[in-house]
DNA sequence: AGGGTTATTTCAAACGTTTGCGAAATAGGT
DNA sequence: ACCTATTTCGCAAACGTTTGAAATAACCCT
């Protein structure tokens, strides 16, 4: 039960003056007489005036909010992604409004009309991994309002991207792999209709290539969940027992596959070295410490959020950009076979 | 670089007719020709015609966004709170916008302020550890802008709150311990500035006395983080080495004490049993898994949100209102001595 | 005193939408 | 042909704010 908030009008009437007299007071305009000026300030500060903004984005034409669009704000990588946006965004006086996808495609063109509808004035989006139609995106790149896709890329929409380079880190992470000791890597990849998995497996068969390691027809499993793993790698690990290496397409999948060494008595890292990919929270709770590829989530936001708000305050109309991020590869207790 | 957005008198312009017209035609008022009604639908249509809601704002007074502030996005629990208060939010047609306090008491009273001026309806907020002093939220109190207390609650402020009985949480994963063969308990405990802290301190040592056990000068240590666990539990056991039950007051602490346990070389459940609190996503990784407290932050979100739209509706001034949820004792391997 | 300048204030339109009320037009009835 | 009822539409105000332009008032100078 909302009490009348303060207006310029309010003060207007108090003081016995015009509500523009009043709007030029509370901004210093030369034309005001200090005496007015001195009057309206200390009124305004009395009544704790606060200026509407829903009246000035009505005259601005815009909202100062940014729509993040995002599958699922418990992931770890996606809350630091949020958290990079936030921090730009606050600095430009901008703020975030988020959405959640929860994966599905559906909930993802009914979030981007909702949001429309509230006058963002643009879009940060990682696409659902059920996204195989546009058409969502193309509506919003036919009205005018910028998006920046993060993360996950689609080729049909132009719009500016900030990606990472996931065959790198996953060339970084193999080669490490092998530097320590490891001849016998299998590699626990995504799904291969996501950009991700395929890069991934993509970085890790030419890190095994460039080290003249020759790949086997069990080096590369498609297994991208903690319990998948689980109960995929001690099947493997008794039939090929010579498998000294795991390289997992993400960090939950490592953990499982580490949980499942350790479950038939081998050692982690000492029988079988781990790595994973991300960087999560949780590779620092996994025991021993995962080792894994920073994916850079903090940065990947504010990357995206900076992007923004230049297409946001540009004029013309540039084509789109597309941002690389280079990953770093964090050496934990899991792949350090020879200390 | 927006395109004009169509708008109402577009549509009055291209058909030469007023803008009242078009808004009644949009809406099937009855006093509008069918003709006309169907030549404007088919022209919004045509045209893409979306409302503006800044303009629906401003008649209407609201802003259908609900302020949420909250200390960590990327703690699980606060996400799933997130999840809870979006999910019933985006059902009564309301958005969520979110500003992270980052525990600081100041980076909280700015959100406040800002989240103000743009209008939210309703607050729902988290508070930082850090905040002592409360004027900021007597300030929206004053205004008449409705808020909601989730899990940190402070009985200066007139507000409503939902929090969760951490007292009964703490008892029932004690006893679960003392049911499972622990006679040695240690609880590691949060600050005792914090209604938590205390709170769960008190379920634990009303445990221990209900099932007439005997406290030990050691048995509460102030001890609320992964790493301070982990120096902290190699140096007790060594000192009292028949300890052989840990609550914590949290999973983090609980994961780090699991470390520290098998680190010494004992074993957690058989040497020691442990549980933690909260049910994050961590005790899901833990290796054994941890036994812990469910603090349901997803209903707590919702129960939020719900009492929020209540109170945002509501013309009426009733009391404030505090929910207490009940926690759930999450049985895992970490606990269990006797298997 | 008239002309000019300057200081201070107000008017009015604008942003996009809704809505009570009045106006115009049409139709029906006698 | 006149009155009334009905249908259909437009005017204008409102939400809170900004801003160019016009208005008013006060002053100085010759």
């Amino acid at each position: 039960m909302k009490g009348h908030q303060v207006t310029i009008k309010d003060i207007a009437k108090i003081l016995h003056i015009s509500p523009s007299t009043v709007s030029r007071a509370l901004k210093d305009h030369p034309d005001i007489n200090p005496q007015t000026k001195k009057n309206v300030q200390e009124l305004a500060k009395k009544l704790n005036y606060k200026p509407n903004q829903i009246a000035l984005n009505l005259l601005q034409k815009e909202s100062k909010i940014i729509g993040i669009i995002i599958p699922e704000i418990i992931h770890y990588f996606f809350s630091t992604v949020i958290s990079g946006i936030e921090k730009i965004a606050n600095e430009a006086g901008y703020h975030i409004i988020i959405a959640q996808s929860d994966e599905s495609y559906h909930k993802e063109v009914e979030n981007v009309q909702t949001l429309l509808s509230s006058n963002i004035d643009g879009f940060i989006i990682t696409m659902a991994k059920t996204t195989l139609n546009f058409d969502h995106f193309k509506n919003v790149e036919e009205i005018g309002v910028p998006m920046v896709f993060v993360d996950r890329s689609c080729d049909i929409v132009t719009a500016d991207k900030v990606l990472v380079d996931d065959f790198d880190g996953a060339y970084k992470a193999t080669t490490h792999l092998i530097e320590n000791g490891c001849v016998n890597i299998v590699h626990l990849a995504g799904p291969q209709n996501l950009d991700i998995g395929v890069k991934r497996k993509e970085g890790f068969l030419s890190a095994l290539n460039d080290a003249n390691i020759e790949t086997k027809d069990y080096s590369v499993q498609i297994c991208d969940s903690h319990d998948h793993a689980i109960r995929l790698i001690p099947e493997l690990l008794s039939k090929y027992n010579n498998i000294d290496g795991i390289f997992a397409v993400n960090d939950l999948t490592a953990v499982g596959a580490m949980k499942a060494v350790k479950s038939i008595n081998r050692r982690v890292p000492e029988d079988v070295a781990i790595s994973g990919f991300t960087n999560s929270f949780i590779s620092y709770i996994a025991d021993p410490e995962l080792t894994t590829i920073d994916q850079k989530g903090f940065e990947m936001g504010q990357h995206a959020a900076r992007m923004l708000l230049k297409r946001i305050k540009s004029d013309e109309n540039y084509g789109p950009v597309t941002t690389i991020l280079n990953t770093e590869l964090v050496v934990r207790k899991s792949s350090l076979k020879n200390k």
